[in-house]
DNA sequence: AATTCGGGGAA
DNA sequence: TTCCCAGAATT
């Protein structure tokens, strides 16, 4: 046994998070929710959308039998919009294969989209009561720190290291408490910038304690500066209150969510529309602008308002639909996109 | 091995 | 501003 585990143990035991939403009831699907709503997403963040989420969907055979649609509706706002669309793929494969419940092995966990290894060994450990290894932000900052990893925790190299100390420091009872445990000493104790080192139980065998290295491990890899892109969006309406949103494509960024139409710069806006929607529209004025900021890229969008002249074609423009303000509240729109309306509804 | 996926909290 | 967060899928 060791003493790395019986310490976070002991420590969790007085210090640890005992009442975050999903931990009670602590059941697989709950489990599971909060495990994908939490990949790359700080915990305050979370409680509300799952909240929610559970609201809409209180058990699993309700989310595989939603419309997708419904689905990221209720995601909108939270971001990596792939989690949600594999979510519910996930949903409808478990009551399809595993009699509308999730699978309580590895293997099969880590089959499901959107269940990676840490992922698995998170629902796992927590929902089912094995051990399991789970190496997320948290735990790679931990045991980098504890064993003086100084290479960059990306590297290939590193990651087996973290991944084989991961499982090596795994103790044979108190699954779940132990996945809990590392995950909040990571997040509260063992943090990012001015670590409570002095309150640390495991002070006396951490390596970059010793060697003063707690600033500076985890290392990481420099990265690029993001690019900035440009775009036009449209903001379509009649002569009520009607407008025209997208349903963005399922690659690429906001996949699958509710949008203003989009052209590209160089494009003429009448020809644009008549040629892709079969739309007539009056003369275009710049209605706002606004840059947002992604993981990757900026995106610096202008936005050009019009009124559609009334055309036999207008009511059916190709891939488009109209949405009266009322809709708007049930649509998935994007963080952006729903501000920008949200200044529209205003006047 | 590198890129692509959001949005917000915190320093 | 910048960094990072209970990462996974794709190329």
């Amino acid at each position: 046994m060791s003493g790395f585990a019986e310490s976070l143990l002991a420590w969790f035991d007085v210090h640890g998070r005992h009442d975050l939403p999903w931990q009670h009831p602590r059941t697989p699907y709950r489990v599971w929710l909060s495990e994908i709503m939490l990949q790359q997403t700080q915990v305050t963040t979370v409680i509300p959308y799952f909240e929610r989420f559970l609201q809409a969907f209180p058990e699993l055979p309700d989310l595989a039998r939603a419309p997708l649609d419904a689905v990221l509706a209720q995601w909108a706002g939270l971001g990596y919009y792939s989690r949600a669309r594999n979510l519910h793929r996930a949903a409808q494969v478990c009551v399809a294969e595993h009699h509308g419940q999730l699978p309580a092995s590895l293997v099969d966990l880590i089959k499901l989209p959107g269940i990676g290894r840490s992922t698995a060994a998170a629902i796992l450990s927590q929902a089912f009561g094995q051990p399991a290894a789970v190496l997320d932000g948290n735990v790679k900052r931990v045991l980098s720190r504890v064993h003086g990893i100084t290479e960059p925790v990306e590297q290939r190299h590193a990651e087996q290291r973290l991944w084989q100390l991961a499982e090596a420091a795994l103790p044979t009872h108190r699954a779940a408490d132990y996945t809990q445990a590392i995950m909040d000493f990571g997040a509260t104790l063992c943090t990012q910038s001015q670590p409570a080192c002095l309150m640390c139980p495991i002070q006396s065998i951490c390596q970059a304690r010793q060697l003063g290295l707690t600033a500076t491990i985890p290392a990481k890899t420099a990265k690029a500066q993001v690019p900035e892109r440009h775009t036009r969006m449209l903001l379509l309406k009649d002569g009520g209150h009607g407008l025209i949103l997208e349903r963005r494509p399922e690659r690429g960024i906001w996949g699958g969510l509710y949008s203003l139409p989009e052209l590209p710069v160089d494009a003429d806006p009448g020809t644009w529309c008549d040629a892709h929607y079969r739309l007539r529209i009056g003369p275009t004025s710049t209605f706002s602008q606004f840059r947002h900021k992604f993981t990757h890229f900026t995106l610096r969008a202008e936005v050009l308002e019009a009124v559609v002249l009334p055309t036999a074609a207008m009511m059916d423009p190709g891939p488009l639909q109209w949405v009266s303000r009322a809709q708007l509240p049930t649509l998935g729109l994007p963080k952006p996109i729903k501000t920008l309306l949200k200044t529209l509804l205003v006047n």
